[in-house]
Order: C-alpha cells, then structure tokens, then sequence
DNA sequence: GCATTGCAAGTTGTTGACATTCGGAACCTT
DNA sequence: AAGGTTCCGAATGTCAACAACTTGCAATGC
C-alpha cells in the first residue's frame, strides 16, 4: 500500500488471522482438501503452529468468501457447488463484471491497462509451461485487475466475495479446461483489454457478456444438478 | 427452517459470535456510537457479559459488512462514510437491485410477493408514529423481501454486504428524510410491488432506477466530499 | 432382530490469562 | 520553548485450558 521513503516494501504487518486464512484458501485450492471435507480445527491449528483462536477467525471470514459452510458446533466444511451454484455465480458474477468493465472504460488509468496487459504477457508464458492452475490463476487475475480499474471498493468487495468461488469452481474442473485455455484464453482477454482501452462502453458491455457466456456455458454441465444424489462409499 | 414434529418452533441454537454481532450492530443503529467511535472490545464484552473471543469474531463481521473498519492492533472504528462512499453505495446498490427485481419478476412467488406487502401495511402504520428510525427499517425490509424474491443465494449475499450500510447512511442522515417519507416513501415501494406482481421485467427495471436515483439524490448531498475527491475528480 | 437409551470420545464454543504493540505523557537535550 | 526520546498505560493479539455439544457405538429392552 505506502512503499517506504526508499522504495523499500516495508513488511505489511498482519495478524494470524489473514495468514492462516490465506494458508487455508491455499491449502483448497492446491487441492489439499476433497469437497465437502470437514475442516478440524485443531488439526489445522497445529499444521500451522498457531492456536485455534486465528483459525476460529480465519473461519469466519472464509464462510464469508463462500468457499466453507459453517454450522452450531459441526464446524466447518468446504463446499460442494451445484449446478445451481455455479449457474449463480455465472449470474452473478456477469451483472458485476458488465458494471466493472463499463466504469473501467471511463476511469481506467495507463497504469491499470499496464497491468492487465502484465498478466497477459504472464499468461503467454503460462501457456507453455501447460499449467491448468498456473493459467487459471492468472485468468482470475486479469479479471482482479480489471475490478481494480473500476476504482470502485465496494464493486471489489463485492467480486472479492465471490472471486474464491469462481477460483475454486475453475479450479475443480480444470481438466475440462484444456482446449479451451490453449486455444482462446489469451485472445478473449486481449479483447477484454482492447475495448477498455478504446473506452467503448457498449463494446465492453459485449465482449464480457460473450467471454463469460463462454466460459460457463461449459463450466455449468459440468456439476450435478441435484445435490441430493450421492454420495460415493465412504473413504473411512 | 424445520419445524419440530409438534410443530413446535425448535429454538434456533447459534452462537454467541451472532448474537454479540447483532447486538452491535442493533446498538450502531441505535445510535450508540458516534461516527469513527472505537470500539473496545472489553467495554463490549463487560456489558454483553460474554468474553472478548466471540466479540473478536463478531467484528470479524461486521468489517465484512463494511460498518466497521479494522486495523493490526488499532482494534476496530465506525465507518464514516464520505460522499464517495455514498456514490459507491448508491451505484452498486442499483447494479444489484436492478438485476433483483428482474429475477424477481420471473421467480417471485405468491407468498413473497404477500411478504412484500405485508411491510408496505406495516409501513402505513409507521407512519402515523412519524418514527423515522421505524419507516427506515421497515424501507430496508421491504428490499430485504425483493431481494429474497430473487431466490439467489449469491445475490442475497451481495445485498447483505452492503445492507447494514445502506441502513447505517440512511439512519444518519434520518432527520433530512421528513418530508419524504411521509410523501412519496408508500407510493414508490407499492409501484414496486405492482411492477413485480405484473411480472414486466422493464417495468421493473424503471421503477427500481427511479426509486433509488430519487433516493439517492438527495442523500449524496448530505454527506461532505473528502479533500482528495475534489481534487482529482472529474464530474461525468 | 429392531428400536431405544445411555455412555464415551472427539470436536467445537467459550473463557481468562499472558504477550505484544500502539499512542501519548513525561522527560531530556539543545 | 521546540523537538526528539524514553517509558508507561491501555488496548489488541495470541494462547491454552475448560465447558458444552454432537455423534457414533454398545448395551438394554421389547
């Protein structure tokens, strides 16, 4: 946020509570946990060498973000998106991001275009490294920054609380990502980048509606659509 | 949710974290503290007779529903909302509302719709007490069960981030709000029943960015721009 | 056998004590 | 007296123990 008097970042003092939050989502979405697996927190507690109070804390605010459920004494599980859920988010997520773009397109400064133009190159390079995750972190990124050019804190907020839930659905079925990412992912953003810097409105308006229609298109049939079907053997 | 088999209300067990946050937020509401007030977390928990954990978590919160703020060991202070803050609330709050009532037009059932109109009753009732504090709850309650008519989880996660701002900007400035609510607060929220009840998707979409730019209009005002804000700001 | 009841183990919720940090008052230096 | 430094009080951050709750299991009764 300030850099120092020498351009030294000075270290961002935070408490346990966003550490281990931070090592929480981490941990989900490296795939450390199933779906639907319930998160001890004693467990979690000594994996990180802290004590349960930041991790009760570091809960809350992940309930918050949508990537856990919460219950009166059972604790904390990680979600299990639907259909419905990811259909939600598409929703969602398009009504924000139409918004976004439209208010980036007026108050879009060099250096926010500077900066998606840097996650595009990062993703050139993502491209043949074949990372599904590496690449799927830098779409969600491109998509961070272009919030950042709304210059609009409660519009981030509003991504922020969803944007694990994009992550994480992504990131569940990258495989089905493949030929996806390599073949139209850096052009669709490119786009996106194009008309912000054109300050075409309408044509922004467009291009996130088609970009994201794309994407969930295939994402959303991928989930069951019913939750209430399940449920492999049990792994005990 | 679950009603007993006796048809018993089973009491809702839940923690004290939600209890201590609804008391905080009832007592900002209330007027309890002042604009930027600190919040001590001991004061708090002597008179909520409960420890400071719960009260820790429920700041956690309540940071997340933006009335509050929270610094590395400068504990937590009021929000204290610029005219910015008021614009950023005002246009969020449209994106959101808009893409609510057009949800709703499509999915809202009869029992919402009865629920909306239970609160324009208890709105003309209000009104008569000339309670400003009253008619301000029951105008958020009345969005409250728009939004529900949406029936999009996600969604209503979005309008509960902002609500309690929402609610806090109006309550502060209540004393400028007389005149209006008394004219034209029933008239406008019964169109708002009636454009959702005839299920016409652009008819709702006018009435709800007529109803908050009507709103809205007159509360910018109220709040002071800050210094930086006028600096830098280019009118659009 | 099947359902019910009581127990026990494990997990979460809560608490009070201890450690760390911030801000300001008092003090020294010039 | 102005400016900087030191120290202390007060508030927050963290921890480990205690209490409450849930759940699965086994014993009991039918």
């Amino acid at each position: 946020m300030r850099d120092g008097v020498l351009g030294i970042q000075q270290p961002r003092r935070r408490g346990l509570t966003d550490e281990v939050a931070e090592g929480i989502r981490h941990a989900i979405f490296d795939g450390s946990f199933e779906m639907g697996e319930h998160l001890n927190e004693v467990d979690i507690a000594e994996r990180l060498e802290v004590s349960r109070g930041p991790v009760r804390e570091a809960l809350v605010q992940l309930r918050q973000e949508g990537i856990v459920t919460m219950k009166w004494h059972r604790g904390a599980h990680i979600v299990q998106f639907s259909a419905k859920d990811v259909r939600e988010l598409a929703s969602l997520r398009t009504v924000l991001e139409v918004f976004a773009i439209r208010e980036a397109a007026v108050s879009a400064t060099e250096t926010d275009l500077d900066q998606m133009n840097q996650v595009l190159t990062a993703m050139s390079r993502a491209l043949a490294d074949e990372s599904d995750h590496a690449m799927i972190q830098l779409d969600v990124q491109f998509h961070d920054s272009l919030y950042r050019a709304a210059h609009h804190d409660r519009l981030w907020n509003a991504w922020s609380s969803i944007r694990s839930q994009v992550m994480l659905s992504l990131l569940v079925k990258r495989h089905t990502f493949n030929e996806y990412y390599r073949d139209r992912v850096i052009a669709e953003h490119r786009d996106l980048l194009q008309v912000v810097a054109a300050r075409d409105p309408e044509a922004c308006e467009r291009a996130v509606r088609e970009h994201l229609a794309a994407t969930y298109e295939r994402l959303v049939s991928r989930f069951r659509s019913t939750d209430e079907e399940t449920a492999e053997s049990t792994d005990r």
